[in-house]
DNA sequence: GGCGTTGTATAGTTAATCTCTATCGCATTG
DNA sequence: CAATGCGATAGAGATTAACTATACAACGCC
């Protein structure tokens, strides 16, 4: 029993002629002859009384022609929900982003993509760099957002945007004369740090070596966030480093805040999207990449494809 | 797409590995890759996606998957369907009968067929032969119950019984001392017939030539029935003639009414069944020709096979 | 970092099936 | 009784579906 021959079994239905109903599923007589016979075998049922003034459906005929009707009504719907899903716009994208960046770039993104691309509603998760490979591997998440370096196999990465390192200090801090910061310096001072897990606490610790081996003042903030560290640095508890995203938005005369550069050549962190190899719906990750690189985030790079 | 290639579909998204679903698919490994690919190609659609680790299905597949169980499930239905419909005796079965049986059959035969197929209701219609005929070739009717001579096209018979016919008459009447009636006699006395239409009244007239050629003294009761005649008779309004079905079951002595044979050779009608020979459930008139055969019509014979 | 393991895709072949044209057989009709 | 209409059947050809064998990719393990 196969999809054709319920076609053919409705066809007869309806015109009970097998010469017609055989010309309405653009087969020969003969084709369609046998297919109800093949089926009426295959049930060991007579679905028709064929005799020479007219064809006859039975009872039980009858019954399973509305069942085959029901059958192909579904086998419909198939199609069309392949031709809805066809377009990779559509449905549900499920996006990660790592705490150091969803603050500063979702604000941006989410009316981006939601311009670009209606029917595609975004489920956003903010986690640590691990939990979102872990996700996207499992197929929770679609396409996150991540700072290189990301190796993972079977997971491909793109890099979006580089942004530069800031060193942010308290208003009156004795480096406010400076105009740009050396990273050797940052060991000098109460640095306040991000808990381990955030990448970004790696990838500043790795612009300040003599910090990460525990020759400076750095204190971990675990379970916090960089608004938080903020506020500390505006109340005296000591400097930081921020990405420019987070960093260069405040209104420079700041009367609790000073930012200042690093010195050349700048620290920064490359930012990437990250898929699974697999992932059919390129299209979709082309929409988040573009509605990225039209956010504006103060101090980025664009990373050219 | 075939419903077997939705089967494949099925049994990959609860697998979710190539080569099991295979297995339980009862097919080679690529046999089951190539399928879901062609399901995809030809929905132009990604359904799994394939990587080293496991087979991930995406959302439009799983969307699509669960379409595919709802006609995998119809489908099952048409099977249950034709397995429930194999039975001849089951479902409903339509049948006629000519005016001058039913009154007398059906009583016996109606809980007869009950007995030997309880899941086989009849549909009954009384009529003349002709109408009777009609239905039954258009499909409207599948068994009647007729007298013979009937010949249609495309539609077969089957003698069942044949059956005398008996003079009525009143009590008192001349011939009461007769044992036996020659079918000449008939025109010599008032005879009452049943209304053009009615097959028994061309045979009554057969028995008697005289009586057709308008020479006896026979009156023609039109919309009338054998019932309404036997009372007439029983006034004293004229005689007729019955089948023996129908004047044998009144007790001998009735008080109002005579019933006598004819003189060998006894005039009869055959009853027969016929149907279209394209009609499928002849174990359903199997059943009712032996349920006409064990109801105790008086005076019948029943004809061998 | 090469190598074995696991898992899917591809190639090539064979077998089944599907569909076609041509024709038969049956029954009705003029 | 020939003509016609219609479904069934036969035989050939083309398509498709299945198999086996093998390639290829990714990961894990010494």
């Amino acid at each position: 029993m196969t999809l054709t021959d319920l076609r053919y079994l409705v066809a007869l239905a309806r015109e009970r002629h097998f010469g017609h109903a055989a010309e309405r599923c653009n087969v020969s007589q003969p084709t369609l002859s046998v297919a109800i016979k093949k089926l009426e075998d295959e049930l060991a049922v007579t679905l028709f009384e064929r005799s020479a003034a007219d064809v006859k459906i039975t009872d039980i005929g009858a019954r399973i022609v509305a069942q085959a009707e029901k059958v192909l009504l579904e086998a419909g719907q198939i199609k069309e929900l392949a031709t809805a899903g066809r377009d990779p716009l559509s449905g549900p994208l499920k996006v990660g982003v790592i705490y150091t960046i969803g603050p500063y770039l979702l604000p941006h993104l989410i009316p981006r993509v939601h311009a670009a691309a209606p029917s595609m509603p975004l489920l956003i998760q903010e986690n640590y760099t691990a939990r979102l490979a872990e996700s996207l591997k499992r197929g929770d998440l679609d396409v996150i957002v991540v700072a290189l370096p990301f190796e993972e196999p079977g997971i491909v990465t793109q890099a979006v945007y580089d942004e530069p390192f800031r060193v942010l200090m308290p208003a009156g801090h004795a480096w406010e004369k400076e105009e740009a910061i050396a990273a050797s310096s940052l060991a000098e001072a109460p640095l306040l740090l991000l808990g381990a897990g955030n990448c970004f606490r790696d990838q500043v610790l790795e612009v300040c070596p003599m910090c990460r081996s525990g020759e400076g003042l750095q204190r971990t903030l675990e379970g916090s966030s960089l608004e938080t560290i903020r506020h500390m640095v505006a109340t005296g508890a000591g400097i930081t480093v921020l990405p420019s995203s987070a960093a260069d938005p405040l209104p420079d005369g700041n009367a609790l805040l000073n930012v200042r550069p690093f010195v050349a050549p700048e620290p920064f962190r490359r930012v990437a999207l990250a898929w699974r190899v697999t992932y059919p719906r390129s299209g979709a990750i082309d929409v988040i990449r573009s509605a990225i690189l039209a956010s504006p985030l103060p101090g980025v790079r664009p990373v050219s494809r």
